[in-house]
DNA sequence: TAGTTTCATGTAACTAGTTACAGCGAGGAT
DNA sequence: ATCCTCGCTGTAACTAGTTACATGAAACTA
């Protein structure tokens, strides 16, 4: 149950522990010490303790994720990325979801940082972001992805631009009426939501009909609103294509014959059900927000990638 | 850039670090002394480090997390479920994926080891057992999860039951001849096609035909093939119901008309599509897992969770 | 042969905390 | 007035390592 410790190595091979350190690190050792100390370190069955050598370099080297939603596809490419590059830089990854909860997000933050994380990529409301401009003065590389905080290096969409695309694609599928359905009024979410509406009046097409929605139980009432008045639907998060697809299918609506359909974000099933889509390149922004907390650039980087439209034909 | 430390705070507050320490856990102290303390940390935004905490505690608080795949949509809900039993226990959750390559995974549990983690679960193949019992034999609770290992905790599927249910679900569709797509010849994969074989035979169904699929690219060939002479097609593993359905729809099949078609593991877009599966329940599993990690249950549990069929009319 | 350099290793102080033990002043009992 | 207990606090030793500095012996130079 003790577990053993590199004196109990240094015992074992007959030397002290700071000829066993410089062993496994990269200290100037005798070849036949060398030999001795790796014989009683494989024969006790020594595995050096990680949080010890963190708390002497500092910090650790492990790299914090504080996401808000496990269960999105966008997130889950992020991830992918960050995991990516932290295995190529040999550090773990300390994964915390909030299930976008702010009072979780703060909590989550300050526990990376109390774990002494070497850098932090998160996304959070703005109730986190004291702790985490507090972790950046102390020399914690923090990455916000999809919101910028001055101070703090960040890694977005260029939302506006998402916007405009889904315009473009509307205009030229001849969609004259647009019925938005929106997750929150957080940035991103308004963004993309200003960009469709000017991507659209420069187009001289009327303005869309927005209409919030708090989760998946809410978005069936809304389609059913929208589609009173519009011949498109548009849904500006990834979130919600299920839920609000779902809404069009149940209806009997096809696609794009009784209704026009456009999406955010890419996800495994559009390419068979046909869905149009404004792609993000989640993983690429997962491995760039990975990369800063590795490089740790001095001035605050702001990194914004462009969206892609996959005309599929839904619309 | 120089961290705050237990010793900064207790000069400020003119106490000893030890008097600190003990307002920080809940030793005994004056309240009059506390509250200068609590002041003295607050005025200087102390963080205590939790890597120090850990040492002296013999392992830190983080449930290690070693994952095959995090793109599997299994292996998210896994996590799910696993970070929300870990989050209710003020545990960070320490994830790591080793995208099926063996020597990561090995190299992962290691990893994991020496973070001290309190607890593992994980899914990984044979390389990665020895380290694993070692490390349960010093004292950290170890899950394996979709296998069984000697002397460790294991959550699995009852896989038997999964290809019976399958095979009872085809019989009862009327398919004659099964095709089966499966995605390795690990345990799990194994004894799925054993039972869904029993479950043909038993009711005196002739036997499966069954291809083994390495990647994505290799599906449609195997579709191919298996469609020659089957009028249903078996998919092993969730990781490639996407695959195998392109592959038919591919072909212009509809299902159930021109050909069956039954999965494993459901997904968010399984009921749009109508496509029956064979489910796990994936999110429990994960809570049980991480469960048997927080409750360090002596004996070595082995969790056996039952499929389910959701029958949606693609057979 | 003596002096210097070099390499390998041990000693001890350090990281950021926790905790066993001792001490001390106040208050109560004798 | 003395003794004892009690609540609070500090000292110092501990966790599992790392590393600056000192030491000592062998090798090389003069």
């Amino acid at each position: 149950m003790k577990r053993v410790t590199i004196g109990d190595v240094a015992a074992h091979a007959g030397v002290s522990t700071a000829t066993v350190s410089r062993v496994l690190n990269d200290g100037l050792v005798a070849e036949s010490t060398a030999a001795k100390v790796w014989a009683a370190a494989e024969f006790l069955g020594y595995s050096p303790n990680a949080l010890t050598r963190s708390i002497f370099a500092g910090r650790s080297s492990t790299i914090g994720v504080v996401i808000r939603d496990l269960s999105s596809p966008f997130y889950l490419d992020l991830i992918r990325g960050i995991d990516e590059v932290a295995a190529a830089s040999d550090s773990p990854v300390m994964l915390a979801s909030t299930y976008r909860r702010a009072e979780r997000e703060a909590a989550q933050v300050r526990a990376m940082d109390q774990h002494r994380v070497r850098g932090l990529v998160m996304t959070a409301d703005e109730t986190a972001d004291s702790h985490a401009r507090q972790m950046a003065e102390n020399g914690t590389p923090c990455v916000i992805v999809a919101r910028t905080v001055p101070g703090l290096h960040s890694v977005s969409l260029d939302d506006a631009a998402a916007g405009r695309l889904m315009a473009a694609h509307l205009a030229d599928c001849g969609r004259a009426r647009v019925g938005i359905v929106s997750g929150s009024h957080r940035p991103t979410q308004v963004k993309r939501v200003d960009g469709l509406r000017q991507g659209l009046s420069e187009r001289d097409l009327p303005q869309p009909e927005e209409v919030l929605v708090g989760n998946e139980n809410e978005v069936d009432g809304a389609v059913g609103s929208l589609l009173q008045r519009n011949d498109a639907i548009v849904c500006t998060t990834g979130r919600l294509t299920v839920a609000v697809h779902a809404a069009l299918t149940a209806r009997g609506l096809r696609m794009p014959d009784d209704i026009g359909f456009l999406t955010m974000d890419d996800f495994a099933w559009a390419g068979t059900l046909g869905i149009s889509v404004v792609a993000q390149p989640s993983y690429e922004m997962g491995r760039r927000a990975a990369e800063l907390v590795v490089e740790e650039p001095s001035a605050p980087a702001r990194i914004v990638f462009q969206p892609t439209l996959i005309a599929r034909g839904s619309c």
